[in-house]
DNA sequence: AAGCAGTTTAGAACAATTCTAAATTGTGCG
DNA sequence: CGCACAATTTAGAATTGTTCTAAACTGCTT
């Protein structure tokens, strides 16, 4: 299974374990994608803009495959979404308890670490339905 | 000017003072939606089921307008957008400070009242930006 | 009643995302 | 190893929500 990932064999053999452990087929694209997305450290993506980073980089993928394995990634608890912008999704490769910068004017997104913002008071669920998650999001704009 | 509104002629001269005084020229169509946006307490709206909704009631307004009202009445202050969901944009008519919950099975939304939940802890905003907003999103789930 | 800027509208255009059916590729097995 | 088959990828069409456009219409002022 070939060529690429020249930059970083090793980011190959992570991702693939990556994948494995998740219950995901190793495949080329997959593996490109996964090395990509968990190289660096917490990265915000969305489908296009993962997809134009990939391809520049000489790898060739499918929009409509950067969109599967998002979602995959998504269920297998690899990433997680996050709702800013009624434009677009994005994606959050850091999937621990944490919150968002969301800088309207660029689009770019910015972690909270977990711990720094406290949410007190969150009523009970409606009967016959249980908090699933809460989000904070701190819109910030130009000065 | 017309023969519209008849369930609440006095809906309808409140909706006409309610542009006015927001600079909004009192169409009929902004009056007919305005009636329906603010007749009841707090509301949540899409385009889309706004454009239904005032259609199924025998107003004859196209689904352009209805974008075009909802977000001239946004700018306006009349109303709020809110996003929690990547699919689709909602229109809150509560305007003052207060947060949500999303049941994410129906695409709900339930007003959390502004003194409810408390959001301690939010960083100082990155240089050059300010804070605009705090948005807590309480997704629930079936239980 | 006339004029005109502000509005509305149908329909085209768009952007993000999903779907489809065909081609390709991992993986296990003999 | 090489084959078979299911899982995956893909190009392109299709969908969905939203915006744009140019023409028709309407509220206001005179």
């Amino acid at each position: 299974m070939g060529k690429l990932m020249r930059e970083n064999p090793d980011m190959a053999a992570l991702a693939m374990e990556k994948l494995r452990a998740a219950g995901l087929r190793p495949t080329r694209q997959r593996i490109e994608l996964a090395a990509h997305l968990f190289a660096g450290p917490d990265r915000h993506v969305t489908a296009e803009s993962l997809h134009d980073e990939v391809v520049v980089s000489g790898i060739k993928v499918s929009l409509a495959t950067v969109y599967n394995t998002l979602h995959q990634f998504t269920e297998a608890g690899l990433l997680r979404q996050v709702v800013v912008d009624a434009a677009r999704g994005y994606f959050d490769t850091n999937t621990g308890n944490h919150q968002h910068f969301f800088l309207e004017d660029e689009g770019t997104l910015i972690d909270i670490p977990g711990d720094t913002i406290t949410v007190a008071g969150v009523p009970t669920a409606p009967p016959g339905l249980c908090v699933d998650r809460v989000d904070v999001v701190v819109r910030v704009k130009r000065a």
